[in-house]
DNA sequence: CAATCAATACAGACAGGTCTGTCTGTTTCG
DNA sequence: CGAAACAGACAGACCTGTCTGTATTGATTG
């Protein structure tokens, strides 16, 4: 082996992709780098190579999910059929929702294990936040105009209460509270 | 020492403050059994003769805490002046929002942190977060009569959305989004 | 009243395991 | 040869939970 180098390494990918699976799955804190590097079939050495540190693994963990979960609510809104943007996206909600596995915001159950406003991962977390209110706040912008600005925020609220509350009932069904108070708020109605 | 005994014991009492204050600041995982011990000034041998493992303190904390935290909402909505319950449940989760050392839901957190639907703490966090929904529903009845078995769902996401987003921000802003949200579907305007 | 007993809590050593991170040496492959 | 990854021992810290032995205190009893 030992082809690639940098950051297009396949042990390094195969890292995140173990990483990212283990952390979600279990926690950051609860998962030690033995098991990552079990599951991955990779050296400790190689790991400690590509990631300086356990911290910075899960800051790299975090922004790689991040590519994929924008990318999932992008494309699931944007192949909506007949529907419009802002049903698309609780379509896709409810979907994620109702995928196995799924244990909630990985980046907000991050955040809380972290408990450190300060740690490097948090901050990340942070930003991410932002980055997602304003795929809400564009999504929102095409159904409800102007008026956007001020029921994004409610809206955005409400995504955050349905994950949370969805993934500890271990049903779904928060995403359709969320999706009806959401449509009425923007205007189309249920 | 020793005197009292059983549940009442002051040992006891201290252990269960201490560690609820660590375990909220820090995380249940995060504080080991050493440093409830030490902050508490006790020993090691009462802590586990008053509860035979960590999982059982935490159990334990977090029952403890439940008391406090639903008395200090009925509390705050009973003794409220002019508001109507809903305006004052309002004020006392900005007002909770903005205490020192606020850092989310404790149950929302060990949840999350546990990692684990079948664990003892987990499944009291899932009794807990249907009994606080069964306050907000009260609440909400209140004002808005026979609609509140709708609108009651979806003030609840708001809520839980609010306080996430409040610890992730640092800012207690979000108390007030869910509050004019709230009082507009509850048809109490803004 | 004085001696004793049972309950409670104390201090802290200890075992056995896990954690992160380092290091040595080997193998594979271009 | 040289780059990359391999296997795995190791250090040092921390974790939970057990155990031994001591001190304090209220209640009991002679």
């Amino acid at each position: 082996m030992g082809r690639t180098r940098g950051a297009t390494s396949e042990a390094r990918q195969r890292i995140l992709e173990t990483a990212d699976r283990l952390f979600y799955e279990h926690g950051v804190r609860a998962v030690g780098i033995d098991r990552v590097i079990a599951e991955a079939g990779i050296a400790k050495a190689t790991l400690y190579v590509h990631f300086p540190s356990k911290d910075d693994l899960i800051l790299a963990v975090l922004q790689y999910r991040e590519k994929n979960v924008l990318e999932f609510f992008r494309a699931a809104t944007g192949r909506h059929g007949r529907k419009t943007p802002l049903r698309a996206f609780f379509a896709a909600l409810r979907e994620w929702f109702d995928s196995p596995g799924f244990r909630g915001c990985a980046f907000q159950n991050a955040a809380i294990e972290l408990a450190d406003p300060k740690h490097p991962g948090t901050e990340f977390v942070r930003g991410h936040k932002q980055r997602f209110f304003e795929l809400i706040r564009g999504i929102v912008e095409e159904t409800a105009g102007r008026s956007a600005t001020k029921v994004a925020p409610v809206i955005a609220l409400l995504v955050e209460g349905a994950v949370v509350t969805a993934v500890l009932q271990g049903r779904p069904d928060a995403a359709d509270v969320a999706r009806e108070a959401a449509l009425k708020l923007s205007g189309e109605g249920a």
